[in-house]
DNA sequence: ATAAGTCGGATTTATTTAGTCCGATTTAGT
DNA sequence: ACTAAATCGGACTAAATAAATCCGACTTAT
């Protein structure tokens, strides 16, 4: 309960190395030594770039690097890029639709609940893969 | 990701209703209406009380009530109640066995992560259910 | 006796997450 | 031109977890 995914863990593993190795690296380099899969690895590597944390170059010779500062990547951004939210519950997910859930209107524990959720959004928000380093 | 499992959420239901309703009430009452899977919360109760924050009464008119002021119950002891607990990574429960994960000491995402989760169980250890009502 | 409860194990079902597979495209080096 | 090493991206399978259900036993007020 309250796990972070693998796909966050290994989104993070990757940011790291990238931030300390300071130029390209591969992702077959991130995933060795480190006991990732390959291909999940790259699943990961694609949604960070897509969401524009690191930059991509294709070909031999290719691989990836990091775009942003390593202290300008938050912990929630990472999450962000990665397809996920942090949200204690299904009606905590940022425009969500609460038909989903039929007691939305009465239900009472969803408000101290989302307090909760909001500090952890700040706690994830503010730490950042240069605290990785 | 990150979130609370059913059982909790129908747990803290349940320590509310009692809370509020003083005395004691059955599993059947606090399921109606709020859609909550009877069996289910049967078994959430049946934690509840073996952890010592309800207390029971069998046989007809028997039911649940609260064993403890509700300011005295935190979020955390209920998530605790139920055999979960608050952990972002495998390695990061209390009493794991490390041998679970191959990675765990050249792991370098682990301490800081242990880090967010410690300020986590903070969050979880501060709010009651006196807060839920 | 009976009905309304708690008790507790076993099992099934559904959902989510993790991992795999495959073919296409890009590009540096020979 | 060819090849090898990369990124790209969709589809699929497998594994793990969580949710829900089923059933029989015991307890007790009426």
């Amino acid at each position: 309960m309250l796990r972070l995914s693998k796909r966050v863990e290994y989104g993070l593993m990757a940011l790291q190395h990238l931030a300390k190795c300071g130029n390209v690296a591969t992702t077959r380099e991130i995933a060795d030594g480190r006991q990732i899969p390959y291909d999940l690895l790259a699943k990961v590597m694609q949604s960070l770039k897509r969401d524009g944390l690191i930059d991509s170059y294709q070909g031999t010779k290719g691989g990836y690097a990091l775009m942003l500062s390593p202290n300008a990547i938050s912990l929630s951004r990472v999450i962000g890029a990665l397809d996920e939210e942090i949200a204690l519950t299904d009606c905590g997910v940022e425009n969500a639709d609460h038909s989903s859930c039929s007691m939305f209107d009465s239900c009472t524990i969803k408000d101290p609940l989302y307090k909760i959720q909001k500090r952890m959004e700040e706690t994830f928000g503010s730490v950042t893969v240069a605290e990785l380093l």
